[in-house]
DNA sequence: TTATCTTGATCAGTTTATTTGATGGTGTTG
DNA sequence: CAACACCATCAAATAAACTGATCAAGATAA
């Protein structure tokens, strides 16, 4: 007989080899578990053939643990609480908090503010995983519809009755440059000057060709960012001009680093973002607790 | 019948659940776990009986996981590692890495180097578990003796056949004080003249009346605090004069924050500091390897 | 010291848990 | 449509776990 023991051990062995610890001796063990001593004693004995090891010196009156006992009660106990906390978790399940979330949000929001609410999130120590996801603009409708996200904060409106769409309160954009760059000179600047230069805008990271004008204009030439990180460099390297959220250039415009242009359009711009969820889709108590804190983190649209 | 099960998830159903996930399907799921089918149908509904809740959707052809499913099989396989990890710590045990290895160090070497070697061993990622105690000078060899440590690093030469040890390179310790204390200034002073100030020690954490006199001198005020950290804080501030490992003083002595007092009795003081073991006690693959690096770190004595 | 108690092992017999092998319904594939 | 793969279900077989009784040895108390 060839003897390739996967080695598993069993949690109903640990749980007596605990209580026969906790308890001091087989027989009390035996009474905490409502099983008799021999039963106590086959299950001591079965962890101590699968473990291939002594785990209890007998040679005294009481039994007492080997060094190698002590080791496997501590590793033994963490995986009994782990198995504990995998029940409970299905309890709690049972109890209206989904398995996992899915947030999508637009790169385009304060993400300090999205931040703080998640850590508030999981300051409650809530079952449930939350994932975030960042798009941009389109991108963000488009991976809330595939990845089937609970959740998701977009500006681009939408007209989909199966949708809740809360409106939460505006964000700014300004269009910016660095000192630098010839247009920061330009005083009542036209669309015309603007498209002589570069634009840099953040990659739409939807496929849908058509989309409201608004989001890139001028566009002769055109250079695209991977997210508003990577943009606000290429901006401070005087690369080209663009629409940035104003929270994330605030202190680049105080300390002068970035200017505001002087456009004739209108150097600023307002999005509302929008809390979407389905309708047609039960919402869990964290998906529900979510939205209460990013509508209080947000504030509603007034 | 009441029902007041304490929801215990038993590991072979998790290895059934993880493995018609990995195989796809319930029948190969049978064939890789050299089961029949009906035997994993049996093991996923008892999973689903103890959890109380559906892990598998089967509406569809193929079973598909539930969203609750899919938190369990993560958090199951998590206990499942877990599980595999207490087996391969017995099999290391078995291989001759003791389960706990306890080292007692005395205060006064340099913890940048004890850390530096308990930081390797870490690296290696022993099945051992390495605790290290630091007491300081006769209470060092009292711990060892007591709470039956495997390894001790002692400043106090003893004697006792039954163990082995080895001299390793010599440690220096300085008298130093703040520069505005009094008797920074002093030349040549002598032992007289420091019994008339405070001095600041180390207390002995052994309860033990006689050691040698060279541990602590002059004496008349002697100032006790717990250890090097907060003796050199005291001396920092003047509290007193006092002896410091040389290693915990260098940057202050440099940088002038504490002075070297100038003692005809010597301002200066070697300790050897000794690696001991039992030699009744058999020696674990953890002890070896901790021996030899703690005798590289610290260098063998000339 | 003896009588009594406790500790844990062991064994035959019983109960319970798990597996098997066969069958059936349903959806998929070529 | 025929052949196949998916999973459920059931009675019977097998394996695992437990019981109750008994034993030897160390502890305990009169």
């Amino acid at each position: 007989m060839v003897l390739v023991t996967t080695m598993a051990v069993d949690l109903e062995s640990l749980r007596v080899l605990s209580t026969v610890v906790r308890e001091g001796s087989f027989a009390r063990a035996a009474l905490a578990l409502n099983k008799t001593q021999s039963a106590v004693s086959y299950q001591v004995h079965k962890l101590e053939q699968q473990l291939g090891t002594a785990v209890f010196d007998r040679s005294a009156y009481r039994a007492e643990l080997t060094p190698v006992g002590e080791r496997i009660l501590v590793e033994g106990q963490r995986l009994l609480d782990q198995a504990q906390y995998v029940s409970s978790l299905v309890e709690q399940f049972a109890e209206g908090w989904e398995p996992r979330l899915e947030l999508v949000v637009d790169g385009m929001l304060p993400s300090a503010r999205l931040l703080a609410v998640l850590k508030e999130m999981a300051d409650l120590n809530i079952p449930t995983h939350i994932q975030l996801r960042v798009e941009f603009l389109g991108g963000v409708g488009q991976r809330f519809e595939q990845a089937g996200a609970e959740l998701m904060l977009t500006l681009v409106p939408l007209s989909d009755t199966r949708l809740s769409v809360q409106a939460l309160a505006d964000l700014e954009t300004v269009l910016v440059v660095a000192p630098e760059h010839p247009l920061a000179l330009a005083k009542g600047a036209e669309l015309a000057v603007l498209q002589q230069h570069v634009e840099l805008t953040v990659h739409d990271s939807s496929y849908s060709k058509a989309h409201g004008g608004t989001q890139t204009f001028g566009g002769e030439r055109v250079f695209y960012l991977s997210d508003f990180r990577a943009k606000k460099e290429a901006l401070m390297m005087a690369l080209g001009y663009g629409w940035m959220p104003l929270d994330q250039v605030e202190s680049e415009l105080q300390a002068g680093t970035l200017v505001e242009l002087d456009y004739l359009g209108g150097s600023r711009h307002r999005y509302t973002p929008m809390l979407v969820r389905r309708l047609d889709q039960p919402v869990g108590r964290a998906g529900q607790l979510l939205s209460e804190k990013l509508q209080q983190q947000f504030g509603l649209n007034s």
